[in-house]
DNA sequence: CGTAAGTTTCACAAAATACTGAAACTTCAG
DNA sequence: CTGAAGTTTCAGTATTTTGTGAAACTTACG
């Protein structure tokens, strides 16, 4: 493991590391954190074996969560022609990392809770007053607040890096 | 627990258990979520004894998750006067809930990040070319934007209610 | 075909996390 | 003080999440 490395390679060493445990603080596993730290910093696409390597992590581990970022859409298969196996490339561009972060957070998280709350707010619509009206304010409160952050979330997705960065800064001053 | 429940309560049972399960998709453990639900549907503030009772879990877990709310300031500590009980009472404001969270997850989980990713860059600034050059650049690029993602943030957070719906507004328009 | 290279799956094991219940501690009124 | 009411802690347990390793499966080339 540690056999000569170039000084670069030891910073990348503790940037992996760290990103991984960063991650199990943002309920990310840390496999999943530490690989997509490699592939990120990595000059060249990597293979499984190189991944499990590298980690020192099993091949079923490595699989699974290498299959699993290509779900989030952060990292890519990659066939070299004459070469069987598959390699993975992470997306380097932050802006386009934030974007299908975004993206997967919108879908997985945000969407079946709006889809709660109005549940939540139909079943109360005819509360006339009391607390079966708070409740249903407040279910359509959150479910109003939670669909407009989709909306923004939607319309900067939607955007070219430069244009968003020219809109934040306007907000800034 | 299902005694002739008003009909809005039975919707709120249904809430607590979802937002349980959502919260835990977010990386936020199970009892913490519906505490929190609980609370901010909650026409009065609750006692312990009372969430233990409504959720069927044990002192110490109920004790924890509240305190770790509190430690959020998600929720508050209330004491009636002739009364030794502490009551809690979440924030039911979703501008405030959502400025609450944003400030506690850049603290807890950004600016970490951040200082992580300089660190690692300050270690490689003096690559010239190649890998390490590369390597280099890729931590200050993370670097910035989050350090970007933050400034906005924290303009955000400063705002009042009104005048971020205004400017939201303007960028949907 | 047959077989070697590579990928995927999955039962089981290990580790991390959350929960319980009871004891220890604190506070306050009498 | 004393003890009732309430809060906090924590060792032990239960549950959930991750990880392992080997077998099963797929693919493609000779």
């Amino acid at each position: 493991m540690s056999e000569e490395l170039p000084e670069w390679e030891i910073a990348r060493e503790e940037f992996v590391v760290q990103w991984g445990s960063l991650g199990t603080q943002w309920g990310i596993n840390r496999t999943m954190a530490q690989i997509h730290a490699l592939l990120m910093t990595a000059p060249e696409p990597m293979c499984t074996d190189e991944v499990m390597a590298r980690l020192e992590i099993s091949r079923g581990n490595a699989h699974t969560n290498l299959k699993d970022l290509v779900g989030w859409n952060l990292v890519r298969i990659i066939t070299k022609k004459g070469d069987r196996k598959e390699y993975f490339e992470a997306e380097k561009d932050v802006w386009k990392i934030f974007i299908t972060i975004s993206k997967e957070r919108k879908r997985r998280e945000i969407e079946p809770a709006i889809h709660l709350l109005r549940d939540c707010a139909a079943r109360t619509k005819d509360e006339a007053a009391g607390p079966g009206k708070d409740f249903h304010q407040q279910m359509q409160d959150l479910d109003e607040f939670l669909s407009f952050g989709v909306k923004v979330a939607d319309t900067v997705i939607s955007m070219k890096h430069a244009s968003a960065l020219q809109w934040a800064m306007r907000l800034l001053g």
